[in-house]
DNA sequence: AAGACGAAAGTGGTTGA
DNA sequence: TCAACAACTTTCGTCTT
């Protein structure tokens, strides 16, 4: 191989290093103009631009600044791989309410092994022995914690079951210990609490399960559940507003394999229903069935009222009163004629 | 026969005296 | 503490397609 050949390799080479720099150099600032979703008030574009260098918001198509003070929430070191990041990033994992210690515990390994690998002698082996089980003890240790580690678990096992997000198990767990701390425990079974607190989690965070969803994977009746949550709603005054009834469609619609265009119509049913104050003081689940319902009709996807009532968990008497209702004050008496469904 | 309809009685909870 | 009350459910018979 020629000499000159050797030095064109090289270059070559240091041309292409020279690029993937300027590439995630491009990459980085790239990262540090992220883009958000809000309304220009000047001229209505709802594209606005985050600069965290001169920490301003500003909207890309006229200019405008609407935040000269802006926060990153970004660490301000640099890392280049996984082992910097690790050695520069100066917390651990988030503390969680889901675990009865907030997950901060330590715990000491089973492997007799020492942080380099060595094995330990036999000598000290008896000592981590000692710690492990008086680490063990002290974890969970008095009534009190022992109680919140079982109804953690409880409300963990019931939000699986219900396949329910991270933040709801968190809200959940938050408003169990409120509950504890208030000492509301007393004469309620921790489950009963513990279930109520699953349920204020889930209005809390938006996700609406009914209370016949929840008690179906819960070990206590859903009228006891109810007045529990009553109960903790009251004393750690959480006041949630009431569900609204388009909160329960695309749930229930995709249960009944729906189409999308039918819980836009069903959302739209509610609002419209909504504007009338035709719906004030009735219950949301009704109204979410009957204007489910009507919109599966009208958009010739018909369900029987049966089968939305079983999804639902409202009967079909409820929905009959609600459509006739809504029926009644918008004329729609001949467009939802179940004869002529497959026309419209 | 299935689904929709409506009347009547019952249920669990709130409100106001 | 009790009765009145609103919303909803259960039950059942009738009508429609």
């Amino acid at each position: 191989m020629k000499e000159t050949e050797k030095v064109r390799e090289i270059s070559v080479e240091v041309a292409g290093a020279k690029e993937r720099i300027r590439k995630t150099r491009e990459k980085e600032k790239e990262e540090r103009l992220e883009e958000i979703v809000v309304e220009c008030p000047l001229c209505g574009s709802r594209k606005l631009i985050r600069d965290y260098k001169r920490a301003e918001l500003v909207c890309e198509d006229c200019g405008f600044v609407l935040d000269d003070n802006i926060i990153d929430p970004g660490p301000e070191w640099r890392a280049f791989d996984h082992d910097q990041r690790m050695e520069r990033s100066r917390t651990g994992p988030p503390a969680t309410y889901t675990i009865h210690d907030k997950g901060l515990s330590t715990m000491i390994d089973w492997v007799d092994k020492d942080s380099y690998g060595k094995a330990i002698s036999s000598q000290d082996k008896a000592q981590l022995y000692r710690l492990r089980k008086w680490q063990r003890r002290i974890r969970v240790n008095d009534a009190k914690e022992r109680n919140l580690a079982f109804a953690l678990s409880e409300l963990d096992r019931m939000a699986s079951a219900l396949s329910l997000p991270r933040d709801v198990r968190e809200a959940s767990a938050l408003a169990y210990r409120r509950a504890v701390e208030k000492n509301l425990i007393r004469g309620r079974s921790i489950e009963g609490v513990a279930t109520a607190a699953l349920y204020a989690g889930c209005r809390e965070c938006g996700v609406p399960r009914t209370l016949n969803e929840i008690a179906a994977v819960a070990r206590v009746s859903r009228k006891e559940i109810g007045r529990t949550y009553r109960f903790i709603a009251r004393e750690l005054s959480l006041n949630f507003m009431p569900i609204s009834p388009t909160a329960y469609v695309p749930r229930f619609c995709s249960a009944l394999n729906l189409s999308e265009a039918v819980v836009t119509k069903a959302m739209e049913t509610i609002r419209r229903a909504n504007e009338k104050e035709l719906m004030n003081g009735k219950g949301p689940l009704g109204v979410a069935a009957a204007a489910i319902y009507i919109a599966s009709i009208i958009r010739g996807e018909k369900r029987t009222q049966r089968e939305v009532a079983e999804v639902v968990g409202a009967t079909e008497v409820t929905i009959r009163n609600r459509y006739k209702e809504i029926a009644k004050e918008f004329g729609l008496e001949e467009r939802v004629d179940p004869s002529r469904s497959h026309f419209s």
